[in-house]
DNA sequence: TATAACATGTAACAAGTTACATGATTTC
DNA sequence: GAAATCATGTAACTTGTTACATGTTATA
């Protein structure tokens, strides 16, 4: 929603882009930071547009497929930097999903639990593999800054998986 | 979805509840761990009835309004037990809607962004706080690992953008 | 000549939220 | 007698996803 008009704005604050421009940026370099459909951000780029956050025109270049070109407006603007204030002053809710499951471990016995939370720690291992190994995209202070907190959560969450599985093995060992 | 399910399911493995208590619990004990609302369970416990992995009767006592009570069924427990393990075994897909704004930080001059940053960490020393200052339920194991998990995800993201912070003010500084 | 990449969308669906509606009973 | 608590919902809306539809041009 509001993130999601956020991101589009930052985006076109940088330069006029149309829409497959957009969302290639996004799937080929912000697949970590957001998890925004292309459809969606067609769809929310049509909102802006009405809105008059964004201006579109159309262009066509040869026989190519014809593109919708955006670009932000001086009202996007003011709306981009009221999102941007707004977003860097809220505190996230973080809710975890996998603690719903969490809560009710008791139920299972340990032999069950154990190589469930095994496969958990060795997914998370794998997720900070993959992120340590994509060099930074220079694509400016933040943009590195919002990956480094990506990374920040993957590990803290990993050490304390870790921790739990050697405290639960430890109750287990009496 | 199948987090809410889980949760419901969950709930009603320790024993069989109506609609109201549910939500109760779930407002006064796991605020922290969902976000989940009245209306999203009432409707989730009728589906979980239609797909017959919980049976509802309705009770009344005396003349105080009639209550709906859910028990878990067989095929509710297994539905449960598939769905723990499924989600115990999951790394969580962690997206941070703050992460979209500090993308963005670079468009903000050091003035603007900084009593920004240092809001947003007040709210989490804040939530830090309340956090610590809560005693442990006493639920059980697992719903003392969830909290603790929560916990450790609020530090890591205060000490982060505490370190944010002074590392933009040392650049500042020179 | 097939298929990947370019470029846009729509329609149907799913999930969840908000705000409202209802009505009894206990408490102040 | 008013307000809080008990107990349930429904209807309208928002948001987002999935899967499909369309047509061109470069590449293998």
């Amino acid at each position: 929603m509001d993130e999601r008009s956020l991101l589009l704005l930052g985006i076109l604050m940088v330069q006029s882009q149309h829409g497959y421009q957009i969302n290639e940026f996004i799937e080929k370099n912000l697949g970590r930071v957001t998890d925004m459909k292309k459809s969606t951000a067609y769809a929310t780029l049509d909102r802006l547009c009405e809105a008059g956050d964004v201006y579109m025109h159309a262009e066509q270049e040869g026989n190519r497929p014809f593109r919708k070109v955006y670009s932000i407006t001086q009202r996007g603007t003011t709306h981009f930097f009221e999102l941007l204030r707004f977003n860097l002053a809220k505190a996230d809710k973080m809710n975890f999903s996998s603690d719903i499951g969490m809560m009710f471990l008791d139920h299972l016995p340990y032999e069950e639990f154990f190589p469930l939370l095994n496969e958990r720690l060795v997914k998370l291992h794998k997720q900070i593999e993959l992120f340590e190994s994509t060099p930074p995209h220079g694509y400016g202070l933040g943009v590195d800054l919002a990956m480094e907190h990506h990374l920040v959560h993957l590990k803290a969450d990993y050490h304390w998986l870790a921790s739990v599985i050697s405290r639960l093995q430890a109750t287990q060992a009496k």
